[in-house]
RNA sequence: GGCCCGGUAGUUCAGCUGGUUAGAACGCUAGCCUGUCACGCUAGAGGUCGACGGUUCGAGCCCGUUCCGGGUCGCCA
């Protein structure tokens, strides 16, 4: 039987004491690090959130306090009075190393088993089971840390936005199913048989209405749901810092992001971020990064080289320049040693792997230049490419070429990442900047038609309105994206709020006016009683957590995540349910395994 | 849905060309130990080699299927 906690009051947490606390009387509980029996001296680390203080126990313990220690094993719970000391060996690795609890009273709150895997930083146990167990592998000290820190970011957040003037509003998590976008959770309904709420992919619509509704500046720290795949990055349900205006553009918008992630990075990190952040236009990332997310802190930028082998006798070079295509390139410095054949064949495997069709190349070394093309081409033609590219003896030059300008871009900006991996190029640091002036269409191959890249509430820019019908590739939209590190942080937009754009919109996305009333009439309806203009962002807390800390995976920021097949490992949802569950919502299951 | 990587003791891993009784470290159990803090010493327990099927005289190892985990592409307005 458990001791009990009867008249127990603790005074101290664990890694808080120092060497002023010597003859104090203190209380304190926690879980049992290690035990470390000498024979007649014993030492017990115990560990709460704050850290890990020794308790010692020798020859001035009660025998019977004594014997209760010599049981005490891993990860039992304990409650223990007693006397701060200056410890006889002090361990200047540990905070608290200087002093230690001459135990007076232990009490066993509650034994443990074994656990699965030692609860130490920096596990190596594989995620798997650390992730079943994840109420222990949450003790481990990074993992504390981690969650920590993200309760902080939460709460400088809404100190920040609650001092700007933002109310935090909770808007609904049953709401009506738009299937634009991302696919919806469902959920299904028990009154209404055969009708289904969604889970929220954004509080978008809620938010705008709350424009409408007066309340001028909106805060919300809100989970949103996409039932798509998972990546390291990308949980399905995940928690969005909502922000939305009114009466401001695009700038204001911005600077309040700004001064917010200012005000963040010095509480937090003690950072000063120079503000303000770089801007870059969509065109312009794509162009150098062949990324709407480029990863800056590196260069390796894109360089088009078409002028330098157009008309040439290499079929992959001006066959693609004849078709409307590009030949471009990035020059990898002093790589040669590195990006041997060997190398450059698993390069063209994985730009092959998305989508390309091969890799041209020319190493510059001492011995002279090797290439894939060399003897296709003059030696003015080889020499033109080369000095285009800036390449020297002991470069690489990679080169993409494609017929769609689009595709080579996004190649090599895939291939731009993959070399840093290769070679290591060290990127340390925080490095944050804005994306603007997005297209507003994307052209798609499969379907041959525009689609739009954003909702369709997005407002496009004021000069590009007039070309909405007949130049949809000059349309430009009124959203900025916040990247950093190479991660999409953030992404928002100032709305439409005028009924006539809103129609045109629809339309140009395909939408009839039945259609687009029966999904958004709700919102357009709003529209129609004084809505004041407004924009907003959402800023992917998760992310924003992970990247601040340096984690490499959502799933070290979020408590209880899910792995990449969508289950959680520690409760194994998604599960069965009843048969009479399943009738009362009036659901059939039909996709039976196979 | 495609591609790539992984699955051997509680944990992390090794395991030769397919060949006797599958090893190590940590952890665990017991005993000893008065200043440990990666305590030390001694002894011990602990294995469906992810699962199923196949090839073979013989499979942890080869082949097929499948399950589980990770990365990635598709997907993510």
């Amino acid at each position: 039987m458990a001791d009990t906690l009867r008249g127990f009051k603790r005074t101290d947490y664990c890694g808080v004491f120092k060497g002023a606390d010597v003859g104090r009387e203190v209380s304190v509980c926690g879980w049992v690090q290690k035990q470390r029996d000498l024979g007649s001296l014993i030492f017990i680390d115990l560990r709460d959130r704050t850290g890990i203080v020794q308790l010692a126990f020798d020859d001035t313990t009660e025998p019977d306090v004594f014997e209760k220690a010599k049981s005490v094993r891993s990860e039992y719970v304990l409650a223990v009075k007693g006397v701060v000391r200056e410890r006889a060996s002090k361990n200047m690795d540990l905070p608290t190393g200087e002093i230690e609890i001459a135990v007076t009273e232990l009490r066993i709150l509650n034994k443990s088993e074994t656990p699965p895997f030692e609860i130490v930083e920096n596990s190596q146990t594989s995620e798997a089971l650390r992730l079943k167990y994840r109420y222990l592998d949450l003790r481990r000290p990074d993992l504390q840390r981690n969650i920590l820190m993200r309760h902080r970011i939460t709460k400088v957040t809404r100190d920040y936005f609650d001092e700007q003037g933002f109310i935090e509003i909770e808007t609904p998590m049953l709401i009506k199913s738009t299937p634009e976008g991302a696919r919806d959770f469902l959920v299904p309904s028990r009154i209404h048989k055969g009708k289904f709420y969604a889970l929220p992919q954004s509080p978008q619509l809620y938010k705008q209405l709350s424009m409408v509704a007066g309340f001028d500046r909106y805060m919300q720290i809100a989970r949103c749901f996409r039932d798509e795949d998972l990546r390291a990055d990308r949980q399905p349900e995940f928690t969005q810092i909502d922000l939305e205006m009114s009466f401001v553009d695009v700038d204001d918008v911005i600077a309040t992001i700004e001064g917010y992630l200012k005000t963040l990075f010095k509480k937090v990190l003690d950072i000063d971020l120079p503000m303000p952040l770089p801007r870059m236009t969509y065109t312009e990332a794509m162009e150098r990064f062949g990324s709407d997310k480029p990863d800056t802190r590196f260069g390796l930028e894109i360089i088009d080289l078409s002028d330098a082998v157009r008309g040439c006798n290499f079929a992959v070079f001006s066959s693609a320049i004849e078709n409307n295509g590009t030949v471009r390139g990035i020059t990898v410095k002093n790589s040669a040693s590195v990006l041997t054949r060997k190398e450059i064949d698993k390069l063209t495997e994985f730009v092959k792997g998305i989508g390309a069709k091969g890799l041209a190349w020319a190493r510059l070394t001492q011995e002279g230049i090797s290439s894939s093309f060399g003897k296709f081409l003059t030696d003015e033609e080889m020499n033109a490419l080369l000095s285009m590219a800036g390449a020297e003896t002991g470069d690489v030059v990679l080169i993409i070429a494609d017929t769609s300008k689009k595709n080579a871009l996004a190649t090599l900006g895939a291939l731009r990442l993959e070399v840093a991996n290769k070679l290591k190029i060290e990127r340390s640091g925080y490095n944050l900047l804005w994306i603007t002036e997005f297209p507003f269409f994307e052209w798609d191959e499969e379907q041959q038609k525009y689609v739009a890249m954003h909702h369709p509430f997005t407002s496009p820019m004021d000069e590009s309105i007039q070309y909405l019908e007949t130049q949809p590739e000059k349309v430009f939209a009124k959203a900025y994206d916040l990247v950093m590190n190479g991660i999409e942080l953030a992404s928002g937009s100032i709305r439409i709020t005028d009924e006539e754009l809103q129609k045109r919109m629809f339309k140009a996305l395909g939408l009839s006016d039945e259609e687009a009333y029966a999904k958004f009439g709700f919102l357009t309806d709003a529209f129609r009683y004084g809505a004041p203009p407004h924009g907003g962002i959402g800023i992917g807390l998760d992310r924003l957590v992970m990247q601040l800390l340096g984690a490499s995976t959502l799933r070290d920021v979020v408590a209880y995540p899910k792995v990449q097949n969508m289950m959680e490992l520690m409760t194994e949802c998604p599960s069965e349910v009843d048969e009479s569950q399943l009738k009362e919502l009036g659901v059939q299951v039909i996709a039976e395994k196979e």
